[in-house]
DNA sequence: TGATCTCCGATCAATTTGGTCGGACTAAGA
DNA sequence: TCTTAGTCCGACCAAATTGATCGGAGATCA
């Protein structure tokens, strides 16, 4: 059902909140470690620990060790976007299994598929949409998302 | 990584070939049964099977009984969605695991969860790209998607 | 009445995912 | 300089989901 996983759940929620004591009021420039982030949103802090582990091997934070150590973000949150976020933990977005079909793997349906294209196109909707929004739309009140249908209208909640 | 499923891939190859059998020039109005479908895109019988039978018990389709039986599509391609065929086999579209959450089931994280409103307004995005398509859409040569980004350039990365 | 088809439920195997464990390395503070 | 709190990293296990299979019941047409 098109669903995300909770690792990347756990890595948005994280990114989040990194992004909001590195930007906020109180304390900026802090330096937020994984237990702080585990106990706050009650999240596996083996599991999450991992989820930031990837996400500085992928550049998205720069990790800082020994004690008093803990994660930054490796640039503003207005230039991480979701969807880098998601591809950072999940891999590349594919919506079915053929569309980054390397040679030699092969599609026992290609032959005569009559699907692949409009889903390719599906799927390049979703990467734009994904791309279009960044952790500081996740976070200021500011508009989330500026991509629309022209013809959906009232889709505000 | 926001990955349909193998069955509503079939849902889809099926339903895009009865409706190419059923409304194209050589047999139109031809009944398609399981077997046929099966062996054009080389999709397990028994499965497939299943998968129109889900898709018939949701009225996407009608079944005809007995020898030279069959599918039919329901009504006309052009009001069949993506999102109904993709909903149809793998129930409501949820990116995350909260956007139907029942009362009584309850997320951990809930309490200070931060990126649920945004999730969410992503999620409705992706189910109007979805429902904008149709079966139709998927066949002729017509535009395959209304929905665009007006705001959308130079992300790329 | 028999062959051919859909219908339906139960079940199994494989893959993916969520979650755990243990040890190595790093840096701040006593 | 030694200790300790923290990150780092890889291997590992368990549970849930998904892909696929099997067997029989009920309909329909020749």
């Amino acid at each position: 059902m098109l669903k995300i996983s909770k690792k990347a759940d756990y890595a948005l929620m994280a990114l989040q909140h990194i992004a909001s004591v590195q930007f906020g009021d109180v304390t900026p420039g802090r330096v937020v470690n994984t237990k702080e982030i585990a106990e706050e949103y009650n999240i596996p802090l083996e599991l999450l620990a991992k989820v930031l582990q990837v996400l500085s091997k992928n550049g998205l934070i720069e990790s800082h060790n020994g004690p008093k150590g803990g994660y930054l973000l490796a640039r503003s949150a207005r230039q991480i976007t979701i969807a880098q976020i998601i591809e950072s933990i999940e891999g590349p977005l594919a919506i079915t299994d053929c569309s980054h079909e390397k040679e030699g793997e092969f599609c026992m349906q290609r032959e005569h598929c009559n699907i692949r294209t409009p889903l390719l196109k599906i799927q390049d909707s979703i990467y734009q949409l994904l791309n279009n929004m960044t952790l500081g739309d996740m976070m200021g009140g500011t508009p989330l998302i500026t991509i629309q249908s022209p013809s959906a209208q009232g889709v505000e909640q």
